[in-house]
RNA sequence: GGGCUCGUGGCUUAGCCUGGAUAUAGCGCCGGGCUUCUAACCCGGAUGUCGAGGGUUCGAAUCCCUCCGGGCCCGCCA
């Protein structure tokens, strides 16, 4: 809704500047605590039409018609500003689609496949929280793309032809396999015995080597066991994921490049851009030209390929079924996710739009599942859900068991993603147990406790036999409930700029302001206890408000709970 | 050493790309509010040289330069 406001403020600036004579690309429109939409394009126009702000903005103004039933109540000028109000029917508008539209309200219709490739540890260990940041952000990216009309796939590239998992699978060989425990810590244990024992006895490196060239000639039966030992860290990998309502629609195997010939294909094209050299016998790009100074090694001397070659046909791969890919990737991929785009650039190849996270280290340093230094998510989220139900059995002693462990699994993994989806990803985190398990701060517990005393309302409502088939929205007048219906209008602005600047965290913030805009309404506006007309209108727009909390909530990849 | 990036009240953080009207919010702190739809809530208060310095501009947290501090990267690893 309002980003038809948007739009009509546009277009009704737009004929005011031109009556006036005024030309500009830029409206420069924003939202403001002074207006539903400000513009303060008189600015921009003071220069060139060498007249004082102010004068333009008259000018301007004068030339401004509204008309009837137009979603722009009145404009106003304060000094160089021209300001916008939303009218009565906007607010009508707004909560009649809301409860028309469910679900959907908020959606946008872009067109497109979107491929959005997010998480893609090296399956060698369990997911640490370093890699949920990645999952998280990727998993919630892609719900908003989804809402915003893209058709997303998401996919985990498996990074099988790397040393690590060769390392693995003699681990495998070596040591005893703990079926006890989860599959993906139990794999973490062997690939760390492993490491320690190649660091203190180098004889058995020519071993790994060993293994990692059959996998790569494509013996049988090293490929097996590649297979099983990554098929049983992923099994457990997906399970973490799935405990966090995240799931991907393709699982795609790095190998399968190599096989299918697209690697060296790949290497051929780069040899014929005649940009590629010879050097101590590897092939190596020379990217000084895209501004990058090191060059980019191909090929290695003994013909074999590398991590980015591969990567290359993998994006080759994935451009020919899509019109954009997104990576999501850290920050250690800065510098070969831009050599990556250098040569696809080179190549006259389509190129991923890259979304870069910080890394979250630990008070002591940084992670290394290699070295046996991670909190896994499993962990966290153990903690964070323990932490949960000590909060419930306390606010809640009367409630059952079962429902004590239910909401305290939903508030824990909301918890956990809402407090990494927050920040915006270009900040560099430490994590903090203290941090990760307080639930007195305002997250996603905040905004689930505002749906459930939404459903509770409309349960007693339904209990007492109220109905609102029929109200009227214009009754709506106090200004918690004016604030309240102008954040529910905001919705789809949200979903739009969320998913054009691929900002997940602006849905995190909007999430918890229409969370307080809600409270504040419940806090001073009754519902149930007043006269049958106001009653009906102000439960439709607890209906309106329950519908946007959970459309956020599900954008967020949270619960949102009838009961907590 | 070079490249990239971050630096906003005691702590965490929005805004920065696309410069504009008193810099956002939370935690913590101080004070107030449950006979009223779930108090995991609400209200009020204190707290800021937007890392430092220079520049561009009518106007800079936002753009440019220098410096300081943290992070990441700089392998024929992934």
């Amino acid at each position: 809704m309002f980003l038809k406001f948007k739009n009509e403020v546009y277009s009704v600036l737009s004929i005011a500047m031109e009556k006036s004579g005024f030309k500009t690309a830029d409206l420069v429109l924003s939202e403001s605590p002074h207006a539903d939409i400000a513009s303060s394009v008189a600015f921009r126009l003071a220069p060139e039409y060498r007249q004082s702000p102010k004068n333009i903005c008259e000018k301007i103004y004068r030339n401004i018609t509204i008309q009837p039933d137009s979603y722009i109540d009145r404009v106003e000028m304060a000094g160089p500003y021209i300001n916008f109000f939303a009218s009565r029917a906007y607010l009508n508008e707004t909560l009649l689609r809301v409860l028309l539209e469910r679900e959907d309200f908020g959606n946008l219709d872009n067109k497109g496949k979107v491929i959005l490739e997010h998480t893609s540890a090296n399956p060698d260990g369990p997911l640490h929280i370093g890699h949920i940041r990645n999952s998280v952000i990727g998993d919630t990216l892609a719900r908003i793309l989804k809402r915003a009309g893209f058709d997303v796939e998401t996919q985990y590239y498996i990074n099988d032809m790397g040393r690590q998992i060769a390392v693995v699978v003699w681990g495998l060989a070596n040591f005893k396999f703990d079926t006890t425990k989860k599959t993906d810590h139990a794999i973490a244990e062997v690939y760390i015995n492993a490491n320690k024992t190649l660091v203190d006895e180098k004889e058995h490196s020519p071993e790994v080597d060993g293994i990692m060239k059959q996998y790569e000639t494509g013996n049988s039966e090293t490929i097996k066991k590649f297979k099983d030992a990554i098929d049983t860290a992923m099994q457990g990998i997906k399970e973490s994921l799935g405990r966090m309502n995240i799931s991907h629609d393709k699982f795609i195997w790095e190998s399968m490049f190599v096989r299918s010939g697209e690697v060296s294909r790949m290497i051929g094209r780069v040899k014929e851009t005649g940009r590629a050299g010879m050097k101590d016998g590897a092939l190596m790009v020379d990217l000084k030209n895209q501004g990058i100074q090191k060059p980019l090694v191909i090929q290695r001397s003994d013909g074999t390929s590398l991590y980015t070659t591969r990567d290359l046909a993998y994006h080759e791969w994935k451009a020919s079924q899509c019109d954009r890919m997104i990576d999501i990737l850290g920050a250690d991929h800065k510098l070969i996710s831009s050599q990556l785009k250098a040569v696809l650039r080179i190549l006259g190849l389509k190129e991923p739009e890259i979304v870069i996270f910080e890394f979250v280290s630990l008070p002591e340093g940084s992670m290394s599942t290699r070295r046996g230094v991670f909190i896994s998510a499993d962990e966290l989220l153990d903690q964070v859900e323990k932490a949960a139900y000590d909060e419930v059995n306390k606010k809640r002693p009367e409630t059952s068991e079962n429902f004590k462990k239910k909401v305290a699994a939903f508030v824990g993994i909301g918890a956990v993603r809402y407090d990494i989806i927050r920040v915006s990803p270009e900040k560099a985190t430490t994590f903090d147990w203290k941090e990760a398990l307080d639930f007195e701060k305002q997250g996603a517990p905040f905004i689930q406790y505002s749906h459930a005393r939404a459903c509770s309302i409309l349960k007693n409502a339904k209990d007492e036999g109220f109905v609102f088939d029929k109200f009227d929205p214009s009754l709506l007048v106090e200004e918690q409930e004016v604030i309240l219906i102008k954040k529910l209008a905001s919705f789809d602005n949200v979903i739009d700029n969320s998913a054009r600047e691929l900002k997940p965290n602006l849905m995190a913030i909007y999430a918890r302001e229409l969370a307080d805009a809600f409270n504040q309404f419940y806090r001073y506006v009754p519902v149930l206890s007043v006269e049958p007309e106001y009653r009906a209108a102000r439960l439709a727009l607890v209906d309106c408000s329950r519908i946007v909390l959970a459309n956020a909530l599900d954008t967020l990849g949270i619960t949102a709970p009838e009961s907590m």
